[in-house]
DNA sequence: ATCAGTGCAAACAGTTTGCACGTCC
DNA sequence: GGACGTGCAAACTGTTTGCACTGAT
C-alpha cells in the first residue's frame, strides 16, 4: 500500500487504486479503504477533505503545512507560514479550548493578466 | 426559507427542513436543498462543510469570520483574527494566484482540568 | 398556454459494511 | 482449525436529478 511513499501528489482513493493494482492484481477498492482508514488511525497517513473533492491522502511524516489549492486545476500545493500557526492556540485557549487539529486551506485561482 | 435569518447556529440541510416544514406544510427535502443552492449561487448564504459533518448554512451578511468547532459536540463557534487574515493574501500572491476564499478551522475540545 | 416551482422517487458519488472464502500458522 | 485479510455485492449518507403535476400569469 505505499505507494503512497512514491506519491508526489495528494491522490484520492479511487486514484491510489489505479496505481497500485497493477503491482496487486485483483486489488479491490474497498480494500484500498480500509487500508488507508487503518494507515490513518496508526498516525501515518492523512487524510484531506477539500472541497467539492474526494477525500485525498498523504504520507504524516512531511512536516506540518496548510494547503493551497487550484481551483481551476484541483492541485494543491503546500505551503507553511508560522505568522499564521502561532496565533491560533491563544485563539482556542481563550474560552478554554485545546486544539486537536485545524484545517487552513486558500482556494486560489491563477493571477490574470 | 428564511428560516435561516433567525437561526443563531449552524444548521445543516436536514435541520433547515425540520424548522422550516411546520411553517411550509409538506415542503419537501430536494425543495429545501434547490433553495439553499440559489441562495449561495446569489451570495445570500454561506455553506460550509465541517469534517465528518452534512453541509451546514449561515447567512452571507454577518462580518468575516472563521470556525472553532467542538470536537464532543459538534458546536461551531466563530471567530476573527487579523493576524491570521493578513498573511494570506501574500502567500498566495508570491507564486501567482489570488485568493477566491479560504477555510480555516479549528477543531478543538474542551481543556480538561 | 406557459412558465417557474414543487413533491416524489430514483439516481448519484464516495465510502463503508456483511459475508463467504481462501490462506497461513 | 482459528484468525486474518480479501473480493464482491450491497448498504449507507448526503445530495442531486428526472419527471409529472400544479398553480399562478
Amino acid at each position: 500500500m505505499d505507494v503512497l511513499a512514491e506519491a508526489e501528489d495528494h491522490p484520492d482513493a479511487a486514484e491510489l487504486h489505479r496505481r497500485a493494482e497493477p503491482r496487486a492484481p485483483g486489488l479491490s477498492l474497498p480494500t484500498v479503504y480500509r487500508t488507508l482508514s487503518a494507515l490513518e488511525d496508526q498516525g501515518v497517513i492523512q487524510r484531506h477533505q477539500f472541497e467539492g473533492a474526494p477525500a485525498c491522502f498523504q504520507r504524516a511524516e512531511t512536516a506540518h503545512h496548510d494547503h493551497m489549492i487550484d481551483i481551476g486545476t484541483g492541485e494543491a500545493v503546500e505551503f507553511r507560514s508560522d505568522r499564521i500557526e502561532e496565533p491560533q492556540a491563544r485563539i482556542a485557549a481563550k474560552p478554554g479550548y485545546d486544539i486537536v487539529h485545524h484545517r487552513m486551506e486558500l482556494y486560489v485561482r491563477k493571477t490574470r493578466g
